[in-house]
RNA sequence: GCCCGGGUGGUGGAACGGUCUACACGGGGGCCUUAAACGCCCUGCCCGAAAGGGUGUGAGGGUUCGAAUCCCUCCCCGGGCACCA
């Protein structure tokens, strides 16, 4: 391995020395009375989790290449970096060491945060924030008082993933195939009361403003499906011999006529009274237990849809628009979470009803015209309304509306909307997070600490049980407090919020993060927010963005966030993942490729260089260290040019040159692609530009006479402008040996468009298409001079043989195709 | 099953409908050196000694003077969602 660029370029000290001069001028630090723009550019904060990996490389190297060159584009750039530090993988570090998970997580975080500097990321450190802290979790723990106030926290019962072993729930990504992470017990669900965020009260708007949000494409489908927004009707239908009645949800009101049967969920409350003291009852009892203990996990996931399980109750229900009576089911494909956990069933126009009467050997009914030549047993799609007494003739919508209406006249149903989207659960039974700051009174009830007694501390003295139950269970101090209503004992919760909470407002008080007041205050917010570019992995699509975009909303409806920013990340940029042999990188596997050793080998600059320069960041990528060296070996090479320029060949002092103008143009040209790729997130062809152009100065200053000193110098000055955000130690140095001064606090080159053109170009000769001639011809060539210097062309006048051409097509400047 | 992305040299990847493979990595060769490292230059699939020619962007069709790029059919890889009525 080479030992760094070589020559007289010393990469460990060049870098130590910037980055403390960065740290010490404060380089990266911004303030609201600074007069220039705001622009907000924000890294996901990373879960300190020990050293540093090539996922945080490029990650932190996109932004810094932001932060850097917006700051050159005359921009106040706020910067700022933080840890997402409370979580389950400290706490079970913590089990398993007998070390306080707050040990663990702040040793932590001081590797990492000296590797990012390692990097030569620069953020606004006196910003710096850990979720962990007291003096971040207060104002979590405030935020939840307000959310609670306005009605947007509750308590409620829930199902949810319980270890029997570890005696805790689990969250689901902690639960995946239905075992417990931690000991590989199979999960069992249990009704527990647990503690949601109202995010269905923002379905509408979270799924509206989506449109809005300058996010890829596929993030932005990702969202809209997971809100899941489904308009259609709600309704009653009665139950033979009773005076309940069942109500269903349906999008198809229209096929209402092929109602076969009814299915309710096996959780459904009517379940027990339907069958209660008939024959049925035995079996179906049984049925309920079996599917109880199937995981919703297994009923949900596993590979595509399970084989449709159900039981006939016995029952019947009545249709009641035509006064058939149908089946009532249990069926395991019904969820009793969504809509009213009872449907109808058409077996003529749904997959899955068909699928379900199929083993059930239930009658289908057809009440969709189907189009010519339609061979399955199922359709969907639009038509003619058959078999559907005064729906007959219409169109599949005009009947949903008619089949609404006449519901709607007989006061048994209505139009509604449905949602995919479920409260947000947040309680935990874990330690390491942070404390609901409620306390449980036997006379007051649930009662919410006063804000002027947070921050809900932490104890640290705790002992961790083996089995995984939070020590603030058996943590008398903590769990004994005295009710803020009546003064009397009472009990404080054990449970903390998810780690997720605390991420979903960090972004706000990196805006004020020293204030001591309040979590920040309006102003600074509406000072710096929306975040003008938000960077991280594809991976928190869906979560971390959708509950930061709700607490943005909520936040400003409780009326602490500036009522104009109801979204918070404007511009979002997914990088892809950084693989080794094909799969992700990760602790578990063994395949960790650390960055320290790079920073020893090569120096942060090459690494950045490499990263960027492997291709599209939006791309996966498999690793590869071969490249590495590639971009030291061209960092090296840029040292001596810009060093000693006579390295290229002959500098003179003198009238200007065929080489000089090619190297104005060729710094004009280089200017511009790079300007253009910035945009474009393409770095990869910014650096080859920025190499080919140091390619062909060797080139230009090898042939004939030379070139000008200054012409050089200047065109070497462009070059380090435009790699000075990607590769900024180097550049740096070199700047201030060459021309004194700090080369980040240069404003962003310009260029002449009109210089950035070649002269001359190179005129392709096609016949039919192929190329058989190059000619090089100026740039302002007209149309018939390149008609006649084609037709000159010997290799034309061969293929032509003497005829002539059916056709030319001559596309200035640089083709003409010659038809024979 | 549905929805997104992708398939271009030995490798990562370039390429407003107009020179396919820029820029690198790796390999081969040469120069420099007492030698090595560094550096510099050439090379890059097939035929040919060369000049030159040919095939060629997952497969097959189509549109076009001209297609990696646009359209249709299909195959393969990656990712996301997955009984939401």
């Amino acid at each position: 391995m080479p030992e760094g660029p070589g020559k007289g370029y010393d990469v460990q000290t060049v870098e130590a020395k910037w980055q403390a001069y960065w740290d010490e001028k404060g380089t990266y630090e911004v303030d609201e009375d600074d007069p220039r723009p705001a622009f907000y550019d924000l890294c996901m904060y990373p879960y300190p989790s020990g050293p540093i990996h090539m996922g945080h490389v490029r990650n932190y190297t996109l932004g810094d290449v932001i932060c850097r060159h917006r700051t050159m584009n005359g921009y106040k750039v706020l910067s700022p970096m933080g840890w997402d530090s409370f979580g389950l993988p400290a706490e079970n570090a913590a089990i398993k060491e007998g070390v306080h998970p707050g040990v663990i997580t702040r040793q932590r975080i001081a590797v990492m945060k000296e590797q990012i500097r390692r990097l030569g990321a620069v953020y606004d450190w006196r910003r710096e924030l850990s979720c962990c802290e007291p003096d971040y979790y207060r104002w979590t723990q405030f935020l939840f008082l307000k959310l609670h106030e306005a009605g947007l926290a509750y308590k409620a019962m829930a199902p949810v993933n319980w270890c029997p072993s570890c005696q805790t729930t689990l969250a689901n990504e902690q639960a995946e195939g239905g075992r417990c992470e931690r000991c590989d017990t199979p999960v069992e669900k249990r009704d527990l009361e647990q503690w949601f965020f109202k995010i269905t009260d923002y379905a509408d708007q979270l799924l509206d403003d989506v449109d809005s949000l300058e996010w890829p494409e596929r993030v932005k489908t990702m969202q809209r499906n997971w809100i899941g927004r489904s308009e259609g009707v709600e309704f009653a239908i009665g139950v033979k011999g009773r005076a309940e009645t069942i109500r269903v949800f349906t999008t198809r009101i229209d096929t209402v006529f092929g109602m076969t049967y009814v299915v309710l969920a096996p959780e459904h409350p009517l379940v027990a009274d339907l069958v209660k003291g008939t024959a049925r009852e035995k079996e179906v009892t049984a049925f309920v237990e079996r599917v109880r203990k199937t995981s919703e996990i297994d009923r949900m996931s596993a590979e595509g849809p399970l084989e449709k399980r159900g039981i006939d109750t016995g029952a019947k229900a009545i249709n009641p628009f035509n006064g058939a009576e149908v089946p009532i089911y249990l069926a395991d494909y019904v969820l009793a979470t969504y809509g009213t956990g009872a449907i109808m069933a058409v077996p003529g126009e749904d997959e899955r009803d068909y699928e379900f009467a199929m083993v059930n050997e239930l009658a289908i009914i057809k009440t969709t015209e189907r189009p010519e030549g339609w061979t399955e047993p199922i359709y969907t799609g639009p038509g003619t309304k058959i078999n559907s007494d005064f729906f007959n003739g219409m169109t599949v919508d005009d009947a949903k509306r008619a089949g609404t209406e006449w519901l709607v006249e007989r006061g048994i149903g209505e139009a509604t909307v449905n949602f995919r989207l479920r409260d947000w659960l947040i309680s935990r039974q874990r330690y390491w997070g942070c404390p609901i700051p409620i306390v449980y009174c036997p006379s007051c009830g649930t009662v919410p600490v006063p804000e002027a007694d947070l921050p809900v501390v932490l104890p640290e003295d705790v002992e961790f049980q083996p089995s995984g139950e939070s020590p603030l269970k058996s943590h008398e101090a903590f769990l004994n407090a005295d009710c803020p209503r009546c003064g009397k004992g009472a009990v404080r919760e054990t449970d903390t919020m998810d780690t997720f909470v605390d991420s979903s407002w960090y972004f706000l008080r990196f805006c004020d993060a020293t204030n001591e007041n309040a979590p920040f205050s309006a102003d600074k917010v509406a000072h710096w927010m929306p975040v003008g570019q938000y960077i991280g992995g594809i991976e928190h699509a869906i979560l971390h963005l959708m509950y930061a975009r709700f607490f943005m909303k909520a936040v400003a409806d409780v009326g602490l966030g500036p009522k104009g920013i109801r979204e918070p990340f404007a511009n979002l940029f997914t990088q892809g993942m950084i693989l080794e042999g094909g799969s992700k990188m990760s602790k578990s596997k063994g395949n960790l490729v650390s960055p320290a050793q790079y920073f020893a080998s090569h120096g942060a600059d090459a690494l950045r260089l490499f990263h960027l320069f492997m291709g599209p960041p939006t791309e996966d990528v498999d690793w590869s260290d071969r490249g590495v060296d590639g971009a030291s070996r061209y960092l090296a090479r840029l040292w001596r040019v810009a060093i000693t320029p006579e390295e290229l060949g002959t500098v003179v002092d003198r009238d200007e040159s065929d080489a000089d103008r090619l190297i104005t143009r060729g710094r004009h040209a280089l200017v511009k692609k790079v300007t253009d790729d910035f945009d474009r997130w393409t770095y990869n062809t910014a650096i080859a530009a920025a190499m080919e152009f140091t390619n062909d100065l060797y080139r230009y200053v090898q042939s004939d006479e030379g070139a000008r000193r200054a012409t050089l110098s200047d065109a070497i000055d462009h070059l380090l402008l435009v790699l000075a955000p990607m590769a900024p130690h180097i550049t740096a140095e070199l700047w201030d040996r060459r021309r004194g001064g700090h080369i980040h606090e240069e404003s962003w080159p310009a260029f002449d468009a009109a210089l950035a053109q070649a002269e001359l170009v190179t005129m392709i000769v096609q016949v039919n298409g192929k190329v058989r001639d190059r000619i090089e011809v100026a740039a302002e060539i007209s149309e018939d001079e390149m008609r006649e210097l084609a037709m000159a062309s010997a290799k034309v006048q061969e293929s032509l043989d003497g005829g002539d051409p059916r056709k030319v097509i001559v596309v200035p400047p640089k083709l003409v195709n010659v038809v024979v």
